[in-house]
DNA sequence: CTGAAAGCGCTTACAG
DNA sequence: CTGAAAGCGCTTACAG
């Protein structure tokens, strides 16, 4: 069976598709004893508007393509949630992508094959440079999110990691830790993320006046609890001896916890730890964990709100901003007694 | 700038509309000096085809809604990646839609105000009866998630919710449990899911001649970890002391963990725990804990069969599927020793 | 192997 | 306050 269109409810109605899409959109200026029969009409026949058409006349779709590398991931699961509660918000709906971490499909994601489907795009790119973003186009306004550079074309939503980083050491610093480890970066080459947290937590320990020692760094395991576990044990066996963990991620940080307990040491006694994005998990495992947690929903509002500039027609260059970020501390790694 | 239409490419290189249009969809019977004409304009223009003239034109829009409560519990975020990769492998995208467990926004879900968005929805309801369900319709085939009772008319995809329960209960008899609590069930009145696990619990307990105990099932905290430790903790302080706590989800299992870990008792000498989803996390706390996994990428593989089989105009009684469950045997109750 | 034309369901200047 | 008609970008019977 067919379904309703607003002719159908035009002709039950004895008017013109113009009268019933007037009284569809709220128009004021419809004679009262009109609108009240086309409103009985659509009940009639249990009329819905069909968003294609709509769009097609207008332009304009109401959704937006939101793009992460997977949502397995709490931080991006979270994320989505807070981006699609605000989307909701603006009247509009969320076009999931999971760009799975690979070039191939975050190019796929920027330059899709087929175009009206969206009037933006949320982008969290880990692989693409700024050059390939500028490059590939969907041919819609973007905004980015993460690290990676983005082009001067595009807006840029980010909190500021250095800053956070150089933050945690200043915690530890402060509780007394002296040989602060690192955790979690990519090896062989660090993510844009990891770069940053890494340069932060140098300008954290040169501001302490602590030394900066390479063997403090242990590479591995961003992401994935598994094999930051795996890495921090073999490190620890080989001889490591920190006082404080800096984990990049909180699934670092889980990994690590397992990888102390197992061989007997207590967190935060013998070693302080602290992870980063606040997922749910961190709130609730024993010790908690103190992490630097982003303003999600800040962060979601201020990437619709640039977004939505440029799809009201905003043209100018792209505008790269930071929102605030703040340290959960929680027992891992406690606040400092005095 | 005004986008480029078939119609351009078509005047460009010569040809028909529906030339470009077979071109396009890699028709056979073109000739190779046309195709290659047709395929130098589409390049030379940029052309790339609008998705909603090809919808209005075809009747599919090759997208799928999803309707998860929340986002933010792992278990329905793990859910999307598998529904969303699975839909990808089918040529479909996923628009997605939070129902945040209200049963307004159940109903918006059922009850879409637009038509034309998408071929089908795959639907978890937490709070709509299977009357509500049959009543409210998109008009778009839906197939159900979880636990709550499906109209006949549905198809409706879940897991075997008792027998998995009265499984865990096995195994921790096995164990040489007697004394075995369930955490979790939403007071007071408990989610469909919470009673189809009890039924499993005392279906389990009654199978191994355990006597069943109401004093031993704690309530509060369903897939909150925090509200569950809060409820464990206070029946713990009162007196109540299981030797195991079958809980209802991994997130009240992590509030248990921290509950028993406050209170000096060990996992799983002391009490031995299970959980329930699998969430990532499971694996990497300490106790890692024992759960009951459902095949996600299996449930998300029959949900999608069922969903194009209505698609393509199969119109008759819902299909009432189980998939399978396994436990994951880790240490917060490992396997028997023998 | 290719073209002209109608149709998918809506909106919106333009008239009246 | 309301109507007739063109247009949004595609596909597809129907002819040839």
């Amino acid at each position: 069976m067919r379904s309703v269109r607003l002719s159908d409810v035009a002709r039950h109605a004895g008017v013109s598709t113009k009268t019933v899409s007037n009284v569809v959109h709220g128009y004021q200026h419809v004679r009262p004893s009109t609108r009240e029969r086309v409103q009985r009409a659509i009940a009639e026949l249990g009329y819905r508007p069909d968003a294609r058409g709509r769009s097609l006349a207008t332009g304009r779709t109401h959704m937006l393509a939101l793009a992460v590398p997977d949502l397995r991931n709490p931080y991006f699961a979270e994320l989505a949630h807070s981006i699609a509660e605000a989307a909701i918000a603006r009247g509009y709906r969320l076009l999931l992508e999971e760009s799975m971490g690979t070039p191939e499909v975050e190019r796929a994601v920027l330059s899709a094959e087929e175009a009206g489907l969206v009037d933006g795009l949320i982008f969290q790119p880990v692989w693409l440079t700024s050059g390939e973003l500028a490059q590939h186009s969907r041919g819609v306004p973007v905004v980015l999110l993460g690290e990676n550079s983005a082009p001067l074309s595009m807006d840029h939503v980010r909190t500021d990691n250095v800053a956070a980083a150089a933050h945690v050491v200043e915690h530890l610093h402060a509780l007394g830790r002296r040989r602060i480890a690192f955790l979690g970066a990519e090896a062989p080459v660090p993510s844009q993320t990891s770069k940053l947290r890494l340069m932060g937590y140098q300008k954290g320990l040169e501001a302490c006046g602590l030394p900066v020692d390479p063997a403090l760094v242990v590479t591995g395991g961003a992401a994935d609890a598994a094999r930051a576990c795996a890495a921090l044990g073999a490190a620890l066996d080989a001889g490591l001896a920190p006082d404080a963990l800096l984990c990049r991620d909180d699934l670092a940080a889980l990994g690590a916890l397992r990888a102390l307990g197992e061989r007997g040491l207590r967190v935060p006694e013998d070693v302080a730890l602290t992870g980063w994005d606040d997922i749910e998990a961190a709130t609730h495992v024993r010790p908690s964990i103190t992490t630097v947690r982003a303003d999600a929903a800040h962060l979601a509002g201020r990437a619709l709100d640039l977004l939505f500039e440029r799809i009201e027609g905003y043209d100018g260059l792209g505008r790269h901003e930071f929102i605030g970020h703040s340290l959960q501390v929680r027992e891992s790694a406690p606040a400092a007694k005095r």
